[in-house]
DNA sequence: TTGTAAGCGTTATCAA
DNA sequence: TTGATAACGCTTACAA
């Protein structure tokens, strides 16, 4: 016999410990039977803007406190077609090379009342599998971080999963994007450089297959060209560190001599670079050599480095797809829209930025 | 009149045409339909080491993919009580702090057949608000990489919610843990600069709520108490590169000069501490003044840098954590476990590690 | 091996 | 404002 006083609940502990014991969950039912009410009355006390009573609202709340109730997400997604969860396609590389986009992506969906479900991919190629999955999470969109098939791209069309493809060109097709314009950046940053009287050019580019290094590249060529000047002498890289000392030691090979300045498909592979210049081979950058980089990343800036390099907006990147990914998801249709964001010139120190005196002689 | 020669899908198109029109999802329903079997039939053909016919399933298969039929694991998880899905807890900086973290958890749940929901905090305070979304959800279980309350961790336990905490202490509780002992790693990294004959001590430490640096400038200082050495100076940072040259001079200056040491609760302040010394003090490292980190990211390996730290595990760590969450979440039970891995010490050349010449001469 | 039928825990519709 | 009732799309006994 209990002697507690109040008795607030009438056998809510003992409804409980029945739940408990048969091993199920704790539905909206349970809730109905504890605070007396249809469950219906449950279900619409959890739905906001609902038309419930102040009286009937306080029990079904104090019901389901007590029983720790918790509305079932997967059976309010089956009528309701909605899970509230955003799936975030990313390779690996893409994750580490800049970890504040996914976070940036999680805090934006966030705001829009989104979940992302992670899916990572070891290689770029490999998004088939992960594709396979997200079908069946039917989540409400999908971000790729990473490069999508022409025929990955229609089965979303036909599927009408709305996408937002994340930093990486897709070439003529239909699709919603955020990027950054790489092209314009590998242009911008040659046009700057060549403004400063360097005339040698070397690149140390990305592997073949990425898009948004190889388009940087042609940014680059077409403005040399454009000016008249040689082609640069090109070597391939991993994005690490140690590419950027073999991709110099590559392009001096090549060259017979030191270029007048590297342009790096990364920060990561400008800092190697660097160090392989003036640790190894005893340049003196920039009075010898000038390195720059791109995709400034926080170690660029430190006093060591102090990297001439371009930032891409990651952040504002960021807000943009939540943005364009909820218009998508709330109206189901829209033109395809590719939002474009400029790369932000960082002069640092470790390139040239002034035309040397003997061009004035010259001139 | 359809003059299609082979005619292989009896009306697979109309149908699909029609589940369009109504615009309603394709079901194990319409499948079963266009098949000519019963709908349990398909799910079947859908589950793993069912009993069907091979002819049945190639017919189901066969109007499956002429439909895009996927099943809906909504559905499927309201009646096996299993979503397949994880929820990852972990906050801004700790996945600014060790992006390869959450690539690695990703990774290795996905071996398990599991997907991560991401809930990024900004603040390690926040953890309540992500907790009442986590529950919804029904996940499978719970992988947190920030700090959790006693009344928390207690939730878990009372909707007997797999829980497993990363790369944080949890005083005293009855947790499953997958850590890094920290206190040993101070204790390791005191004892042996102590012995290479340094005896002013500074300590760069990160905020006062952070678990793991404290544990590390408890172990240093304990070590060095039990040697008969002053008390180290401590300085508070950031963990960001521009506390590193604070926590610098704030030593120096409580100090009246330099000390023989500084340890760093971070790789990226021991980098700013370095930078700080060498480029803005003149100081030459290691020879007039060691410096160490913590938590060894890329960087500290660089030319520049090759700096003295102790490297955590992440990836072993991150594969401990999914063998354990799911050990947990196939028998819902088992003792509380904590796997302790011991940071791995990376000698670099920012610390003397010998003891200079005139300690011989004296002793 | 196959089909029938009963849930899983919600939301939505419609009378009352 | 409320309560009955019908979905949502699947898995899983159980019977055939």
């Amino acid at each position: 016999m209990s002697t507690s006083k109040t008795a607030p609940a009438p056998g809510i502990a003992e409804h409980k410990a029945a739940i408990l014991r048969e091993n199920r969950r704790v539905t909206s039912y349970d809730v109905a039977l504890v605070a007396g009410v249809s469950q219906s009355a449950v279900s619409r006390c959890f739905k906001p803007g609902a038309s419930v009573s102040k009286a009937t609202y306080a029990r079904v709340m104090k019901a389901a406190a007590g029983l720790d109730y918790i509305p079932n997400a997967a059976a309010r997604s089956l009528i309701t077609r909605r899970t509230n969860v955003v799936a975030v396609i990313i390779s690996h590389v893409a994750n580490l090379c800049h970890p504040e986009a996914l976070s940036e992506l999680s805090q934006q969906m966030g705001r829009h009342g989104k979940r992302l479900l992670l899916f990572t991919l070891q290689d770029e190629a490999d998004a088939e599998r992960a594709l396979s999955e997200v079908w069946q999470y039917q989540v409400d969109g999908v971000i790729a971080v990473t490069t999508l098939t022409d025929a990955q791209i229609a089965e979303f069309e036909r599927r009408r999963m709305p996408l937002v493809v994340f930093n990486r060109r897709v070439r003529g097709q239909v699709v919603n994007t955020v990027a950054c314009d790489q092209y314009e950046a590998g242009h911008t940053l040659a046009a700057r450089l060549a403004a400063a009287g360097h005339r040698s050019f070397g690149i140390i580019d990305g592997v073949e297959n990425n898009a948004a290094p190889s388009a940087r590249r042609r940014g680059a060529s077409d403005k040399l060209a454009e000016l008249g000047l040689p082609a640069p002498v090109i070597a391939r890289g991993q994005y690490d560190y140690a590419s950027g000392a073999r991709g110099l030691r590559e392009i001096i090979g090549h060259l017979g001599r030191t270029p007048d300045v590297v342009l790096c498909g990364s920060d990561i592979m400008a800092i190697g670079c660097l160090d392989c210049a003036r640790h190894e081979l005893g340049l003196a950058v920039p009075e010898q050599m000038s390195v720059a980089g791109f995709d400034a990343v926080e170690p660029s800036s430190w006093l060591s480095y102090n990297l001439t390099t371009l930032r891409q907006p990651i952040q504002k990147m960021a807000m943009a797809a939540a943005e364009l990914l909820t218009k998508l998801m709330d109206s189901r249709e829209g033109e395809a829209e590719k939002r474009m964001f400029s790369a932000l010139f960082i002069e640092g120190s470790t390139a040239r930025l002034l035309p040397p005196p003997n061009v004035f002689l010259a001139a």
